[in-house]
DNA sequence: CAGCAATGCATTGGTTTCTTATGTATCTTT
DNA sequence: AAAGATACATAAGAAACCAATGCATTGCTG
């Protein structure tokens, strides 16, 4: 079972900013694979999601990145700044709130399930 | 405080249903009104965004219509049809199950929070 | 060793879904 | 009488994602 895209949206960014918290440093496709795997697979972030995403938020300044090479092959590593360590508590601790609320919505009148 | 709306994306549609699960039937109006009073004022729906995604509830057939009349004052009140009611199942059980899936992963790492 | 899958980056075109703004009309409160 | 709340609706635009594509390297498998 994978979740309907609706779903991912809004959460994306922050996700990618919590992984970076977790793990000091990234890069896209590792990302990509970790969110899958963490989730036994019923999130999978595409490549047209992410990439666009890991720009903006190095735009932002909430990312700084360095191009590492294993061999031909190059990997761009994404690392918080220290404002990016600033917002990932802003955004986790939003969306944490956020959950709550919709818990109690949807629990509403439906306290057996 | 008002979550960012970007949160909201993907979530309306399933709350939307759930309120007519719980309360039979309801207006536009209500639900907004209901939605915010629920809340705390921390989700606020606007028109905008409801009008359409109700219209297009009732294409899906999900939902029946029945205008009624305070007065000179329309009100279309919303009911969940049958098939309504079973996707109202799903989306809310698949909702909940998301939640759960980021609340772990914005919990790795981070016990204490 | 040829071919395919996986790894790794990226962009483009299109869709969905929301926001902001606007429009119309009625009812209530001050 | 004016303003705010109630109640519907639509339109233009932006944001954020998906699907598809493209390029290149590396690893596995028959």
């Amino acid at each position: 079972m994978v979740y309907s895209s609706e779903l991912i949206k809004g959460t994306l960014k922050t996700i990618v900013l919590k992984l970076l918290e977790d793990n000091n440093r990234m890069y896209g496709y590792e990302i990509t694979q970790r969110v899958k795997e963490l989730t036994f697979d019923r999130i999978q972030i595409t490549e047209g999601a992410l990439y666009p995403t890991l720009h903006v938020l190095e735009e932002d300044g909430l990312v700084t990145t360095e191009l590492e090479y294993n061999g031909k092959r190059v990997r761009k590593y994404y690392s918080l700044s220290p404002e990016g360590k600033n917002k990932t508590k802003e955004k986790v601790s939003e969306l944490a709130d956020f959950m709550n609320t919709m818990k109690f919505l949807l629990d509403i009148k439906n306290q057996s399930a």
